[in-house]
DNA sequence: TTGAGGAATTAACCTGGGTTAAAAACCGTG
DNA sequence: CACGGTTTTTAACCCAGGTTAATTCCTCAA
C-alpha cells in the first residue's frame, strides 16, 4: 500500500492491530499529549517495522500516532492472523522471534538513552549513528524525537559550534 | 540458584548469555557511567524475568549489572541452548514469542513514560502501579530508577505534600 | 543504650532546557 | 521577483532538577 505525504496509517486511540513493514520512504510515529504537545517515539526507514504491540497484542487502544513524512511503500500484516499462524509454523515463529529480538534491543537502546544522556549526548548520537534522518526531516521534528524543544535543540546547536 | 542481598547475577562488561526468571525476591538492573553515576532500568519482582538482549543475542558485552536487593531465588536459562531448541520445537517457540511480546511492551510502556512525563509524573505513576516497591527499595534506589537524583526526588515529595 | 554509618531532608546556588515572542532565514508558488 | 508560510534563531525570563554540603533521622550491632 502506499501513502502520501501527511497521510497517517493509524491514529492514537484507533483500535488498529497490524504491523507495517516499510518499502521506503520515512514516517514517525508519535504520541500526542493532553496538552496538544506532539512527542516522537521514531522514526521509521526502509527495513524498518512498525506496529503497536499494546493496541495489536493486548487488545488496548492504539498510544501513538503514525504519519507519512515521506511518501511511503508499505505492507500490511494482520497482526491476530500472523500471532495464530505463528502458533502452527514453526519457521514463521522463528522468524517472529528474530524480528521481536530485534524490537526489543532497539527499545532497549532508546532506554537506556532516555534514562541516561543528556539531550545535547542524544542529539551527538543521533548525528553519530543516522545522519541521513537529518536530510529528511526538519530541526522541528528532530527535537520532539531527543525530547526537547525546537528552541532547545538550535542552543544546542550554538552550544557546540562554540 | 540463590542470590544473597548484594550479590551480583551479573556485571556490566560481562559476556553472559543467559535470561534468568525470578522465583522469589528482588533485584535492581542498573547501568554505571563512566563518571560513577548509577541509572536504574529496572527492579525485578517475583514472576520476572532478566537478561541482556544484547548481550545474549547479538553476542555484545553486558550493558547494565544485576544485583540482589533482597534474597533471591532464581532459575536461570542459557539463552543460546533455548534459542536453538526453540528453531525445532514450535510451542516452546510460541512460548518465546509471548514473553517477549510482553518484554516488548513494558519497554513501550518505560519508553513513554521517559520521553512524554515529567519526574514528577513518573513518581506518581510509581506510586499509583507499584506501591509494594517502596516496601523493599532505598528512597535513593526509586530517584536513580526515575532518572533523577535522591535529592530532586526528596524536594518533589515535599512539593507534592504541598 | 549508645554510637556509627547510611538514608533522607533542607538550604543555597547553578544550569539546562522550557516558554513566549520577535526577528531572521528558508522555502515553494504565483 | 515578490509574497506568504514554515523553519530556525535569538533574546529575556522562568523553573525543575542538579550539585554540594550541612543537618536530621533511622537502624542496627555491640
Amino acid at each position: 500500500m502506499r501513502k502520501e505525504i501527511g497521510e497517517y496509517v493509524f491514529t492514537q486511540g484507533d483500535e488498529v492491530s497490524s504491523l507495517y513493514l516499510v518499502k521506503s520512504g520515512l514516517l514517525k510515529a508519535y504520541y500526542l499529549s493532553d496538552d496538544g504537545k506532539e512527542n516522537i517515539k521514531s522514526f521509521i526507514l526502509p527495513g524498518d517495522n512498525i506496529g503497536s504491540l499494546m493496541a495489536s497484542y493486548a487488545g488496548k487502544t492504539n498510544t501513538f500516532s503514525l504519519v507519512c513524512v515521506k511518501p511511503t511503500e508499505l505492507i500490511q500484516v494482520e497482526f491476530k492472523a500472523l500471532y495464530e499462524a505463528s502458533r502452527a509454523d514453526a519457521e514463521l515463529s522463528s522468524a517472529i522471534v528474530d524480528f521481536l529480538l530485534a524490537f526489543g534491543m532497539k527499545k532497549e537502546i532508546r532506554e537506556y538513552e532516555l534514562l541516561c544522556l543528556s539531550a545535547e549526548e542524544r542529539y551527538r548520537r543521533l548525528i553519530e549513528n543516522t545522519p541521513e534522518l537529518f536530510d529528511h526531516v526538519t530541526q522541528n521534528d528532530i527535537a520532539r524525537y531527543l525530547g526537547i524543544t525546537p528552541v532547545g535543540l538550535s542552543r544546542i546547536k550554538t552550544r557546540i559550534n562554540n
